[in-house]
DNA sequence: TTATATGTTCGATA
DNA sequence: TTATCGAACATATA
């Protein structure tokens, strides 16, 4: 479920869970080695008897800093998530487990193994050196412009990639270019200033209102077009023209075709 | 059994 | 060289 919403609601209980409080064991349980992205011995190196003093996110990608100096990075790929557990048997699928001395364990669980965790130097470092771009949120309408300028390609393609905009997702590219009324598979070149513009203001209203929302999908406005992403579904909007699915970016896509026209 | 999945990266191609 | 596209990654679920 990870897009910059559910990120942002994940870090809201990640401090819930971990802040102030000190590391007394780490746990890796994923035999292939995938998600660790930083040696197992760094981790614990860096981990074990630190506390976790704040956290960050960009986008999608969340950070703790620990008091040992360096900062711990957490993504979650297509299926990550975080979750408290005591003395019962860890979830389904953890692949991590940061134990507290306070006898809480946070499992961070992945079941694709899509997911990052690893030892970075500080949030700032890494978005230069990943090439991130800045936050939906905080992103200058200049900026934003000037990334979709200069490529060629579908503007939904565009919207996916982090270092354009970092934080927007599947589903809330499709709910964006739906509110905008625009078609997917649309060139970047071929956008209007105001289609431009008011994409962003769509994005940044949509990562706020699911925010709100707790990321709880059935508390998400009624009018939200991810309630009918599915081929075939009726919104109440455009009772004539059903949900069609398509694929643009090699990812799975929906649009009300009487409002998005190529 | 087959298709799909809320993400990112890498290699091939233009 | 640079931009774009599709495959690949590992696994679960419908």
């Amino acid at each position: 479920m990870p897009e910059l919403p559910e990120v942002q609601v994940m870090r809201s209980y990640f401090e819930e869970v971990a802040l102030n409080k000190e590391v007394k064991d780490v746990g890796f349980h994923d035999s292939l080695n995938k998600v660790f992205k930083s040696a197992k011995s760094v981790i614990s190196k860096n981990m074990l008897g630190a506390r976790i003093t704040e956290t960050n996110r960009l986008g999608k990608y969340l950070f703790a800093r620990l008091s040992s100096g360096k900062w711990l990075h957490l993504h979650f790929g297509m299926t990550g998530s975080l979750e408290v557990f005591r003395s019962e048997e860890m979830p389904r699928f953890t692949r991590f487990v940061i134990e507290f001395t306070d006898g809480d364990k946070l499992a961070f669980k992945d079941s694709r193994k899509f997911g990052v965790v690893q030892i970075i130097d500080d949030p700032a470092a890494f978005q230069q050196n990943q090439k991130i771009a800045d936050d939906l949120l905080e992103i200058s309408l200049d900026k934003f412009k000037l990334g979709l300028k200069r490529r060629s390609i579908a503007v939904k393609a565009a919207l996916l990639d982090q270092k354009l905009v970092a934080g927007i997702g599947n589903w809330i590219a499709d709910e964006m270019l739906f509110n905008c009324g625009i078609h997917p598979e649309k060139s970047c070149k071929n956008l209007t200033a105001n289609e431009i513009e008011s994409l962003l203001e769509s994005g940044q209203s949509i990562a706020k209102e699911a925010i709100a929302a707790d990321t709880h999908y059935g508390d998400f406005p009624k009018h939200f077009f991810v309630n009918y992403r599915k081929a075939g579904a009726i919104h109440p909007d455009h009772p004539h023209s059903p949900v069609e699915g398509m694929r643009v970016g090699g990812r799975g896509t929906f649009i009300v075709p009487e409002k998005q026209r190529l």
